[in-house]
DNA sequence: TAAACTGTACTACTGATATAGCACAGTATT
DNA sequence: AATACTGTGCTATATCAGTAGTACAGTTTA
């Protein structure tokens, strides 16, 4: 579970977290149901801020892949590996996809990010023009 | 030519104006050779400053779409429509595509850009974990 | 060469995001 | 109920991308 938080790799924290955590769920290291480390403990094992593993945790909430219940912990969600997860890893994989043929094409990194940010603006915005 | 860029849309306006100039060469508004509209005219049309132009004029010149001769002016790339563009347009229908597919499953746009940043981080990592 | 255009470079301001610090609220165990 | 754990919420700071302001450098034309 522990690993090296790199802050100086252009990650952010709390995704490098939200990785292992999903990782973790897939190796099995972490199965449906057990309890995984409190924020504070975990936090000061990996010498970060106890806030930047509640945002990892609440953005894994927030992806169905654990629960985290009030006072009592946060949990790896009951069906991790069946629904949330599995649509994540299938998206994730056509992402993967998308992305290594887009490189292997010559398309450098930032161009890429360029690409994906003009197209889900172009989904997001708004209207059209006022005038 | 003119559009109205909107600030407010999210969507930064020098990323905007480079999606119009590209427009404007595809429909052939613009043809390769022909000069484009100087930063500080195009900027009073907008409204806009013309360092938003020039970023605008500049990433364009990195993608070979058009190509910038100081002190003489800003022209289109005489292979705009062939190589670099077509280039382009080809990755920009691949993510389209992927971004509408995962769209279609129910991923949302911040869980998209989410996948993807991961995935490019993912390769730009230096290395892995030391422990 | 001089003037009026062109793009370029540098610095500053603004807004959003990642991170950190501290106080609050719920749960479990005693 | 009390204590010690858990997650939650609010506020502050640092960093970065986008934008804007201003001064500089190259080209063209008269």
């Amino acid at each position: 579970m522990l690993f090296r938080p790199n802050p100086s790799s252009g990650v952010p924290i709390y995704l490098q977290l939200m990785e292992q955590v999903k990782h973790n769920i897939e190796t099995g290291a972490l199965r449906p149901g057990e309890q995984l480390p409190g924020i504070r403990p975990l936090a000061e094992e990996l010498v970060i801020n106890p806030n930047t593993v509640a945002k990892a945790y609440r953005e894994l909430e927030h992806e169905g892949v654990i629960e985290l219940r009030h006072g009592a912990g946060a949990f790896v969600s009951a069906n991790a590996r069946k629904e949330q997860t599995e649509k994540l890893r299938a998206a994730q994989a056509m992402v993967a996809a998308t992305v290594e043929k887009l490189q292997a094409r010559g398309i450098t990194g930032q161009e890429i990010r360029r690409l994906f940010e003009a197209e889900l603006t172009k989904s997001s915005v708004t209207g059209g023009h006022s005038d």
